[in-house]
DNA sequence: GACAAGTGGTAAATCGCTTTACCAAACTTG
DNA sequence: CAAGTTTGGTAAAGCGATTTACCACTTGTC
């Protein structure tokens, strides 16, 4: 049962308090609770201290352990948009490697308002947070960076380098795109357009280099159209693109929601996918298999890139690697949004 | 430009740090930031303070503000399950409330490893959080309501009440699940089943009142079966109750994952979804549009009670409310895997 | 000139934990 | 038994921000 809250405390036990109980120095009982190595302290001693702590069911003040150690036990992580069910698999990743290096996650959305004057920041500024994991989708979150720099937080960046230092973790983005192209290609396509994720960010450069490359000489820029990570652009940005390469009969998308998007697109101009329009893209979503159109995926190693985040960034090193690549190789899912072309 | 790390006082200014560069005591310094209406003091001195203040780029020690106030700017919210799509608005919700209200959000996730040792219940046991926001989904989490509730840290539930005190923040169950009840009996429906969510759980039994009173003398309990939110599950539960019960029409499912798993279950039985099977669902999901079978949804004001649940555990009150209900009415929306009985 | 009432600040005590340095008493040991 | 050594601890100085109490000095006022 839980110690009683009678007389007084109960609110907060101290360390003062158990100090006080077990008739001892409040120093000896930090370092009896730590385990300080170099303490010599009698069996009895020791074994009074721990009931006392048991007995007021201790739990050391966070804040003041925070205060002497310029620790806090807490990273910020902070995406562009938690709902974007990729988000949710990093998300896994990170939370699994943060238990174990005994780190709480702070979340934080720099599509959701400001993030640079949030209580996040002020945390990040005022030496709340240990680590700082920023997958940015533009320059919103430059000044948690800043912040973060200036008090010397590590800073993790995710898939894109907006380049403030720090260490960038990479997925293997050149390879999934050649992978996701090569199965189009293999099929029998030569026309394949890709519907690219955000121009300028690192992630989106490194997937058309793949795309390129497998594409040789016929890389035609016109077959490239670019559509943040929303259904509704990618919808809108395909039919564009349809409508102006009317002869493309694969398509390679950088993202999957962008992905359903261009299959509304195709269905709405009449095309069948995949028999009209093979679509194949790289992140694979829950429930795809339950989609009007099973979407064929380059399946990334995300929640992998989740852990190799929180890693690096509590790594106590003077600097942190620069770049980090994930090795593990992207994993192509056959689904039905992918055939020889029909026409 | 940011302040440069000339000499020393880089690594982080301190209040001592700027009150000598100022030429002012640390305390003056401290009520000229925090705008202390007591406090005279001459123009000069104060813009010559603020002055340095900006120089320096001055972010208070967040651990040192927390261990003498007792306030962190944190909020500990606990789901049980992070991928699940329904918490992502949740949290969408509690992090827009969150930003409101100048905190930030601890995630915890209560399916993953053991909460109750995490350094998230160690924050929360020693007085690192403002207030614990938990969406239990068994008793896993009860350790760390206990180490709040010895903390006196605000506790709020969401949906369900584990019975440990504290708030608990419920949605418009009863109602949901008579829309959905109600608009099968409309379309024609008599033997309707329920694929009820996890059995014990507060908001189960309130979505069970709603379909029992709508159902009347037919709410026949071989017509229910019990799925916790995984597709997988919901898919193998369907299966057993539409062959126990083959004569079932139309089948209101508690939450949106496990409806998919309906659909799954009877299409491998052959059924045609409506013509067969009508199901309707409690919660919406993205791309529900997307989905072979799109749908048919009671939604709910998810991101309501996100925000309802921050302001609550917000509330500088003695004691919190025992319970709040949510009283936005949940919203149908029509697809098309409700229709009339085709049998 | 004395007393009160501003003006413009400062000193110092907390908050609770950690850690270094130090210390008394009890044993060895030659 | 003097001189070390071990045993079993303790005192006290921070970490950095806040806040209460107080203080010196200048003005007004009778």
């Amino acid at each position: 049962m839980a110690a009683q809250c009678v007389g007084d405390g109960c609110d907060m036990a101290t360390l003062a308090e158990i100090a006080r109980r077990a008739g001892v120095s409040s120093a000896l009982v930090s370092r009896v609770i730590n385990n300080d190595e170099t303490l010599r302290v009698s069996q009895e001693t020791r074994e009074s201290v721990l009931r006392v702590v048991q007995e007021v069911n201790y739990a050391p003040n966070v804040a003041a352990q925070s205060l002497r150690s310029s620790k806090s036990g807490t990273i910020a992580f902070v995406v562009h948009d938690a709902a974007n069910p990729v988000y949710g698999e990093i998300l896994r990743g990170a939370q699994a490697e943060a238990e174990r290096q005994n780190k709480a996650i702070l979340l934080g959305d720099s599509a959701a308002g400001n993030v640079g004057n949030s209580r996040l920041a002020q945390l990040i500024g005022g030496g709340g947070v240990d680590g700082l994991i920023l997958q940015a989708a533009g320059v919103q979150a430059d000044n948690l960076i800043i912040k973060a720099a200036h008090k010397k937080v590590p800073v993790v960046q995710l898939q894109t380098d907006i380049g403030l230092g720090g260490s960038l973790v990479q997925l293997p983005d050149a390879l999934a795109a050649e992978i996701a192209t090569r199965h189009l290609k293999e099929l029998g396509h030569r026309t394949i357009g890709c519907l690219a994720t955000v121009e300028g960010l690192t992630f989106t450069e490194s997937r058309m280099k793949g795309w390129q490359h497998e594409m040789g000489a016929d890389a035609d820029p016109t077959l490239v159209a670019h559509a943040a990570p929303i259904a509704e652009e990618g919808e809108a940005v395909t039919r564009e693109l349809l409508l102006r390469r009317p002869d493309i009969t694969g398509l390679v998308c950088f993202n999957v929601v962008a992905a359903i998007g261009a299959t509304r697109a195709a269905t709405a101009l009449g095309l069948d996918v995949p028999r009209d329009l093979s679509v194949v893209s790289i992140h694979d979503v829950k429930f795809a298999e339950d989609l009007k159109v099973p979407l064929s995926v380059v399946r990334m190693p995300l929640a992998e890139m989740g852990q190799v985040a929180i890693k690096t960034v509590c790594i106590e090193a003077p600097d942190l690697p620069a770049r980090i690549a994930i090795e593990t190789s992207p994993e192509f899912v056959q689904r039905q949004s992918t055939a020889a072309p029909g026409r």
